[in-house]
RNA sequence: GCCCGGGUAGCUCAGGGGUAGAGCAGUGGAUUGAAAAUCCUCGUGUCGGUGGUUCGAUUCCGCCCCUGGGCA
């Protein structure tokens, strides 16, 4: 599927796979950790959550079974997670003496956080975050702004209620701007340099299609039944339940949409996914290597 | 066959004598702890066809075609 050669890559050094979703990423990981060796670490934010494998097309038991896997299906269902929690969960497996990491996903983010650094910004306590929804909630968007320094204010979009808040969340946990946060961000965990990163890039009519050809073939394997056995707990403020297709085929187990119309919209909203996808790697992944598929 | 609706952007539809607009889809972009999240930008299309009225028709009138419903 992937046309290059890996016996040129040297096996002692991390392997970055970054692509959008249903580009076939995971397969690639697994030649290269079959071919060389190493250890697959998930760097996509909804595989990370237990409950779903059907559904975020998690890699099967017997895909696992061919070669490590870390990081996929290890944070409950209700939990919480963020960037700052993964780069934390990854960084044991990239010491010195840990097996070849080969991190896969399509969380651009994670990855950016991983090669470029992170601010080092204390947890935001639960209390106050639930403070914080309800003035977003509230409509109290300009309350929030006016609590915020210049720097962190000319930084942000005051147009996105989730940015503005993040902002207040900083700045009332820590009495500091997240402005200068960001600008004491220490050095990145992995440094690109020091690794073989690629992006797979697909021409987006072909990765339609197998957007839709993939969402069938997981209702073929149960994603339906995968959604239904999560009914009792679903929770559409839950991170898990924001996975794509989640609540899609929720409303369609409740009887609110019938089932072709549920899976119309999963794959919309996973075509709209991998376009943002796109513009993330184009935008912030220019110096890795390009692979084109098919 | 007759009666009444419709035929306007890829889809669903609004509008109305001076050559048109919304939602959705789609596009491009932003994105340092919710990121499969969140947010911003972008709308010319023979206004079904054809004749006519008019300075001017997509808008009014005639005929034709397609389509939904009703009556036979």
């Amino acid at each position: 599927m992937v046309n290059i050669d890996i016996s040129d890559l040297d096996p002692a050094r991390p392997v970055l796979i970054a692509g959008p979703t249903a580009s076939g990423k995971s397969a690639f990981a697994l030649e290269i950790a079959e071919a060389q060796g190493g250890v697959i670490l998930n760097a996509d934010a909804s595989q990370v959550f237990e409950g779903w494998r059907v559904l975020t097309a998690r890699p099967s038991i017997e895909d696992e079974a061919r070669a490590p896997h870390a990081l996929y299906g290890h944070v409950p269902f209700e939990a919480p997670y963020s960037v700052g929690q993964w780069l934390r969960d990854v960084t044991p497996f990239l010491a010195k003496d840990a097996p070849r990491p080969i991190i896969v996903g399509g969380t651009g983010l994670y990855f950016s956080a991983l090669t470029e650094g992170l601010a080092e910004i204390p947890e935001t306590p639960s209390d106050v975050r639930r403070q914080a929804d309800e003035l977003r909630t509230a409509g109290k968007i300009d309350e929030m702004i006016e609590a915020l320094d210049p720097e962190t204010l000319a930084k942000i979009d005051l147009q996105n209620p989730m940015r503005v808040q993040r902002a207040w969340e900083v700045q009332h946990t820590t009495g500091r701007g997240l402005a200068d946060w960001h600008a004491r961000t220490p050095p990145p965990l992995l440094p690109l340099n020091d690794c073989d990163a690629f992006v797979l890039t697909a021409d987006t009519d072909w990765l339609n299609a197998r957007i839709a050809q993939r969402f069938n073939l997981m209702i073929k394997d149960g994603a339906l039944e995968e959604v239904e056995s999560n009914l009792a707990r679903f929770d559409p403020n839950l991170l898990s339940c924001k996975a794509i297709g989640a609540p899609e085929l929720d409303a369609h187990l409740r009887g609110e949409t019938t089932l072709d119309a549920a899976c119309e919209a999963a794959c919309i909203a996973t075509r709209q996914f991998a376009k943002r996808q796109r513009t993330w790697f184009r935008a912030r992944m220019k110096n890795w290597r390009k692979i084109d598929l098919p």
